[in-house]
RNA sequence: UGGGGUGUAGCCAAGCUGGUUAAGGCACGGGGUUUUGAUCCCCGGAUUCCCAGGUUCGAGUCCUGGCACCCCAGCCA
């Protein structure tokens, strides 16, 4: 990670931190831990948690482990272990030998609960589910403490050991913490802590026919790997009673606390781990790195950088609101990194024939172009020039408003690194009256862009020779969705899928240099955008580059008032 | 009608124990530079901090009472 980064501002962990440093609260130590579910890929979500756990730990000088959290056999998998580790690492953080799993701790966490038991803090229920849910009451009204709650710890003791042993099925019975039923908080009316779950799990396969839940688990393991500030999302809030319950209930080896931030919300993109899974799985899109996707795979496909996620996760900073982000936030961050490091370069998107009468028929030369005009020491290229090139169908109009600086009958621009040409001719299909080609003319004098006499120009396009350019798939990405909060007011999010998220143009023509790109190399085309060389598509047979994120374009945005 | 949270410009977000002109970013508008209508550089915005009362010489910061929004009734995490 570089070092000049913007140190995150302030925000309440920070200074909770803080203040447990002064009073030398865990002999100083600041631990902290990202503990994903391995059910999933990350997506930008998981990002700024990622930054907040991993960055806190760095600011203060302490440890962040990657832990998984996998307690629930029927929907983890091995492939979200490796994607989970390779995103994590491929955003820049590093775990070292620090890389642990909920079910590595599935002994201890037994032992933890037989010493419940034997303290009469919980017990085993034969309810059923429904019955569960009947006895627990509503949100106003308190529940109903079960028929079973009065077992001895013997009979606990053996039952849950039965429980262990297979000799219970699954959905007779279920450990429960033994707290208070007529609790305001639901949590803590008698929450289950174990069930049976005859599943093979991706770790430990068979060993087990019960599984801790998510409360008792988590806290525990905080406890177990000594970790300070458990930092998790806002809908725990509740849940944090409990947490501060199993382990004040229990020898454990240290005190962790846990503390709530907000979950990010963006724009135009749906960020729930159930949506993200259906839209995979139904098809919706490509996969999970579709580089419509928010995943990480996916913006990581798109273009993205791991700096240009970090920056966006240090200006939305860490609050206690619900709160929705402006995509404009998370692609002016890739725009300011890549302003910096993508060298530059033309492509063509729709083409459009031009040929430059006067230039002679089977010359061709090769004009100096710099890779970033603000950085010399990124270097020159050559660009090859003839007398067919290709410019972008939007750079003509034939009935041009005052303000377009573009080319149109009559009107004279340069070409960039090229030459000043005037049109002269528009040459249209009998038919449908669609513009074939241009015929151009070009002024000799002008090489390299400026003209002897002082003439000034206006507008400046970026081509490509014809016969020298690549042919190559660009696809062009925009928002998944057309509504800002596609999941508002309960609605079905995939009513205001965006038809036109993705558009692939298959005779897009880039520059000759671009022969020698590698996947995942980024770019900037010459005023049109940031592109990046697809990482699982691309090959120099077939170049296709995907839009990361468009320049800023006053001309557009103008356009469309 | 229970519990837990949150409310500072269009969107985020600083604002320590109350004290001169309420940071900063994105977006937006205006101007300058420019062989990318990009970048870069200036300049602009809250008499006001959800609302209403109150305490105080003084409140976004304290008190009281409202209002709005979010989360919780999985043997998911």
């Amino acid at each position: 990670m570089s070092e000049n980064e913007s140190s995150a501002s302030s925000n309440f962990i920070r200074k909770i931190i803080a203040g447990d440093l002064q009073q030398n609260l865990n002999e100083g130590r600041v631990h902290t831990r990202f503990p994903p579910e391995p059910n999933g890929y990350l997506h930008i979500g998981h990002a700024k948690s990622i930054c907040l756990n991993f960055g806190l730990a760095k600011e203060y000088d302490g440890l962040c482990n990657l832990r998984f959290d996998d307690t629930n056999p029927e929907k983890e998998e091995t492939e979200f272990v490796e994607s989970i580790k390779q995103d994590v690492h491929w955003l820049g953080f590093d775990w070292q030998d620090r890389e642990y799993y909920a079910s590595d701790y599935f002994e201890q966490l037994y032992q933890f609960a037989v010493e419940l038991i034997k303290k009469d803090k919980a017990y085993v229920d034969s309810l059923n589910a429904d019955e569960i849910r009947e006895y627990r009451g509503t949100l106003t009204q308190p529940g109903k403490e079960s028929p079973h709650r009065n077992r001895s710890v013997d009979e606990n003791l053996l039952m849950f050991k039965d429980m262990r042993a297979g000799k219970i099925e699954e959905g007779e019975c279920v450990l429960r913490a033994k707290i208070d039923m007529s609790s305001p908080n639901i949590n803590m009316r008698d929450p289950i802590i174990y069930r049976v779950r005859k599943a093979a799990h991706h770790r430990t396969g068979d060993s087990w026919c019960i599984y801790p839940m998510y409360d008792f688990t988590h806290c525990l393991s905080d406890a177990i790997e000594s970790i300070t500030h458990s930092v998790c999302t806002l809908e725990f809030e509740d849940h944090r009673a409990l947490y501060d319950w199993v382990i004040d209930n229990l020898e454990t080896p240290s005190r962790p606390r846990q503390y709530e931030f907000a979950r990010l919300n963006l724009d135009y993109t749906v960020l729930s781990k159930r949506k993200l899974i259906e839209l995979v799985k139904d098809k919706y899109v490509s996969g999970w790195d579709d580089p419509r996707m928010l995943t990480i795979a996916g913006i990581r496909r798109r273009g993205y950088t791991p700096a240009a996620i970090r920056d966006f996760c240090d200006r939305i900073g860490v609050t206690k609101s619900d709160t929705r982000i402006d995509m404009s936030v998370l692609e002016n961050s890739l725009r300011e990194d890549l302003d910096k490091s993508a060298p530059r370069v033309m492509a063509v998107l729709k083409p459009l024939k031009v040929v430059i009468e006067n230039y002679p028929e089977d010359s061709e030369e090769e004009l100096d172009a710099a890779n970033h005009p603000q950085k010399p020491e990124m270097g020159t290229r050559k660009v090859p020039f003839s007398r067919t090139i290709f410019i972008e169908q939007d750079d003509f109009m034939e009935d041009a408003p005052k303000k377009f600086f573009r080319l149109a009958p009559g009107k004279e621009v340069r070409l960039r690194y090229a030459y000043f040409i005037t049109c002269q001719e528009v040459i249209k299909d009998e038919q449908t009256g669609e513009i074939k080609e241009l015929r151009c003319s070009y002024d000799p004098a002008t090489r390299g862009g400026n003209a002897p006499d002082g003439r000034k120009v206006k507008g400046t396009l970026h081509w490509v020779s014809e016969k020298h350019a690549l042919k190559s798939e660009v696809r062009l990405y925009d928002r998944l969705y057309t509504e800002a909060n596609p999941e508002e007011g309960g609605r079905d999010s995939k009513e205001f899928l965006n038809p036109a998220s993705i558009e692939i143009l298959k005779d897009a023509r880039v520059e000759p240099f671009l022969q020698n790109a590698k996947a995942e190399d980024r770019f900037q085309f010459e005023r049109l955008g940031y592109f990046v060389a697809d990482k699982e598509d691309w090959s120099p047979q077939s170049p296709v580059f995907n839009r990361a994120v468009t320049l800023r374009d006053t001309w557009g945005k103008l356009n469309k008032k």
